[in-house]
DNA sequence: AATTAGTGTATTGTATACAGAATACTGAAT
DNA sequence: ATTCAGTATTCTGTATACAATACACTAATT
């Protein structure tokens, strides 16, 4: 039996894609009208897809304003970056046993990412990826999707910062310092070194976004 | 300005009360053309806040299978109980200066919650004020936003739990721990008593369901 | 009697149509 | 030149229409 997909979750994907390329930059307008012309589809399937990016925060709506991408902001980043901190702990927490079988994956994504120059979109990609396979073992799946739907934010902060600093991946360092701590001291420890450089992590981007002006009103 | 609100906003609420109500049991196929017609709006609307709400986890959905209202199972308890208890707690953590003035209208609200005998949905309207009250200071206002539409999980529970057992507000004598300690050593331990509390609650709530057969099964 | 094939209806997912509001544009007045 | 009013156009939110799929019911077969 093969599951039939509703348009709305593929129109989603390359909403999202082209937010993720760069096309699509922050505080731009999203009008339904063209996605629908350019992806072939009616607005029907592009709206829902749309309100379902606004649910997540990507997007801003208003009544009779339509959507637009959501303006980077140092308050958001903040508030995301808090609650992302503190339920990335708990998955690990709960991954029980420890993750140690994943750590030569962890590793081999690392590696990759370490290769990477250019690619923006690659990279953050790979930095999904590593995140996605610390948390494997954690069996609460509820959690695992809140916190893949949430990092969809600061994913698109980090995006901005590359491409604006040129610099790529700043989180390896940080990995090596969580996969030492999981592998001599297991989860718990892990998860207290994770929220200590995560924590790290988002305050630099915060300060990026802070004295980066027009941030968010690139139309 | 006065803002007007789409009316997929309204046709939300007005979903949720009838799911709150007990209209609508666990299992229970929605579908859209009947609210629609009950309603007197056209299908649009109407199937966009179900899509809300089943992104939110109060309905499935399967494509070509439309709506329906999600059965109540433990494991899915468990699993958000776990992310609100972290989350509330952090809540907590995160309101400097503790909310002191607070506490007033929380002992009120829970003299009106002891006061009623009958009406489950009122009850529940009381309980989610409680801690609306208790994270009113918390200055991340994402995480009050995530951690009220979560709160609809356990709410959906909790109505089923209080139907069944004819017991209404198992949770003042809680209150009153977590408001004790509050007002004696301010919000991180606060924090720890309200996770404390919190997970014996959801382990009383998971029993019930995991005794309870045909939980999730009522057409 | 139980199970399956066939048929009809109901319902879903998507497309299109329409009314009203918001934005862009034009031109005149200061 | 700039600002403001008025108009035209675009776009949004909602309603309706349509094709395809899933469900329910009947009837036939084992």
């Amino acid at each position: 039996m093969i599951a039939r997909a509703p348009l709305r979750d593929e129109v989603c994907r390359q909403i999202l894609d082209r937010i993720h390329r760069g096309d699509l930059p922050p505080g731009s307008r999203v009008r339904d009208g063209d996605l629908a012309s350019q992806l072939g589809v009616s607005r029907t399937p592009i709206r829902e897809a749309l309100l379902h990016l606004a649910r997540d925060g990507v997007l801003d709506t208003a009544m009779g304003r339509g959507f637009r991408v959501r303006p980077l902001d140092a308050a958001e980043l903040r508030e995301v970056g808090d609650i992302l901190g503190s339920l990335e702990s708990l998955a690990l927490r709960l991954s029980s046993p420890p993750p140690q079988d994943r750590l030569e994956q962890l590793r081999q994504v690392d590696r990759r990412l370490e290769q990477i120059r250019g690619d923006v979109s690659r990279c953050l990609d790979l930095e999904d990826e590593w995140h996605r396979i610390l948390l494997e073992a954690c069996p609460n799946r509820r959690l695992l999707d809140l916190i893949a739907s949430l990092r969809q934010v600061p994913r698109r902060y980090l995006a901005a910062y590359m491409r604006d600093a040129g610099r790529l991946s700043l989180s390896t360092l940080p990995h090596q310092k969580i996969l030492q701590a999981l592998e001599a001291n297991g989860c718990d420890s892990a998860a207290a070194v994770f929220e200590q450089q995560w924590r790290r992590g988002v305050a630099e981007l915060e300060a990026w976004v802070a004295r980066t002006p027009g941030t968010g009103r690139t139309a």
